[in-house]
Parts: C-alpha cells; structure tokens; sequence
DNA sequence: AGCACA
C-alpha cells in the first residue's frame, strides 16, 4: 500500500464563529493534480501560500496570524494596507501545497466580521511568500503601503519590496504590460503628502446591503431594557445626540442617533454584542438604520 | 431577525 494521502486534520475547536460552514464557491480556478507526480508540471501544485481579500480595513496583523496559526502546516503570515483606499490584503505561507489547500477551503467564505458582514475570499497566491521573519522583526509581518499612520498602526514594518507581485492579485486595475511594476521606490517616510487630495468619497455599503447611517437600530434588546438604562450605555460615545425605544410585539427596539456617521459607528463597534443589564437574551445587535432620525 | 418618527 503506498501511503499517498494522509488523514484529515481534526476539527480546531469551535474558538470563533469563524469555524461555522462556510459556503461553497465553486469559482476557484485552480486544477488539482490527478497525477501523484505532476507536481512540477502543476501551475498551482508548487504555490502554498495564500491571498485573503475581504478584510475590513482595520484588521490587525494579529488576527490573520490567529486566524491561520492553528491550520496545519501553517508557517507564517503577513498582512498589507495595499494603500489603495483602506483595503488590506494579506498572505499566508503553508509548508505544502496541500496544507494551504486545506486551509484555503476551510476558511474562504467565511464571515469574518459580523458588524460588517464581511467575507474572507481566499485564493492561491501568485507566488510564494518569502520569509520575511527576521529575528527582532516582531511575530507578525505588516507591509504598509499607507501615507497615513494612526496611532493604532504601529506593528513591525517591513518595506523591502520584494512581494510587490503578490500584491497585483488584487489589483485588476494595474493594466501595465508585464513586471514593469517598480514599486521598491517606497522609501517615502511621509515627506511630501498630498496637499489637496479629496478622497473620493464612496458609499459605505456592507455586503448585507446596509448602509453607513449616523442613526443606529439596536436589537436584541431584552424585554425590561429601558431607555435611561440604553441612553447611559450610549452617552458614553461622542457624538451621541438622542435615542427612541420602541417596542414591536414585545422585543424592544431602539434607534440612536449621533452627530455623523463616523461616531455611530465608533459606538457600533463598541457597544456591539455587549450586554445591558436588563438582558436576557445575550448582547444588543446594532446596525446602522435604514434611515436618519429626523430631528427631535 | 426585528427598522420609527415625518
């Protein structure tokens, strides 16, 4: 008997919802070999690591490593702000083919954020990742390819340039004839930023087809919530202007509204999932409303 | 999964 295929690897347990079914697309264009010996000649056979889109913008290094440190066969990961509006990439480098296989279907689909709503896609990259982890270089890799530094941006940098063809997988606009691409001249240390450079100012639509609102409807309230007891909760955010509690059939309701949208969803994300102390059906769900507040 | 007030 030739031993040429080994067992599945046990479930990981069930951390984040991230291990929930993920559905199936069937639009992976890759080829599997019917050949044991067809590596070579396989285009996709030698590629182990992976490129993952779908990110929301403010994802951390951290959780692309979290998210793939227990697949097996995982090596490392690094995480890129492509520097084309705030969309984030990032690859993962397996120690075979099969294994990122195995990770690719495990993981591509998956939501991962539910505020958002966002999916992973998950596809073979283009070429392999090189290791990239020297010593002192911190655990995770970031490629940072923004001007703007927050202050939540400060993870371990490293610029050297030389995975700038990974980074066209997700750029179908580069139309550029061949490896013309001469990116390594990004030794910029934000000298000359853009004086008047208005960014085009795009509709935030999550995949769920909500819309960014600076009014939030809340759910999932428990039955006794009362306003005062929501109105605290919120107070607490900036911007935070005023509040309605309404009941349908029971389960209440609220909607608060806030100066602009950027502070209703600084409060979404803090105030999602978390508990009041009248619940008692676990934590407020919050969207964005489908339509303003009109003013008190 | 549930979205009002004008």
């Amino acid at each position: 008997m030739a031993h040429l295929h080994q067992p599945p690897p046990p479930p990981p347990p069930p951390r984040y919802d991230l291990y929930a079914q993920p559905p199936y697309f069937p639009q992976e264009n890759f080829v599997y070999s019917t050949i044991p010996t067809a590596g070579a000649r396989d285009p996709n056979g030698g590629i182990n690591t992976l490129f993952v889109s779908g990110l929301p913008d403010d994802v951390k290094a951290r959780e692309i490593h979290n998210l793939f440190r227990r697949r097996p066969g995982f090596e490392f990961c690094q995480l890129k702000y492509t520097g084309r509006g705030n969309q984030v990439v990032a690859f993962a480098t397996f120690v075979n083919h099969q294994s990122a296989m195995a990770a690719l279907h495990s993981l591509n689909g998956v939501k991962f954020d539910p505020q958002t709503g966002s999916c992973l896609h998950i596809e073979l990259a283009r070429s392999n990742s090189r290791r990239k982890n020297k010593p002192g270089s911190g655990p995770y890799i970031v490629i940072d390819k923004r001007t703007k530094s927050s202050n939540d941006a400060h993870e371990t940098s490293s610029d050297d340039g030389d995975s700038d063809d990974q980074s066209r997988a997700n750029n179908p606009d580069s139309g550029d004839k061949d490896d013309s691409v001469v990116e390594k001249s990004s030794e910029v240390v934000a000298d000359a930023d853009k004086a008047a450079a208005p960014e085009s100012e795009q509709i935030e639509k999550s995949v769920d087809g909500t819309q960014a609102c600076s009014t939030l409807f809340i759910a999932n309230l428990g039955p006794l919530c009362t306003e005062d007891e929501l109105k605290q909760a919120l107070s607490q955010y900036p911007g935070f202007n005023s509040l309605k509690l309404r009941a349908r059939g029971g389960m209440p309701v609220a909607f608060a509204d806030f100066e602009g949208v950027e502070q209703a969803s600084e409060a979404m994300n803090a105030l999602q999932g978390s508990s009041l102390q009248s619940s008692d059906r676990g934590g407020m769900h919050i969207e964005y409303a489908r339509s303003k507040m009109r003013k008190p």
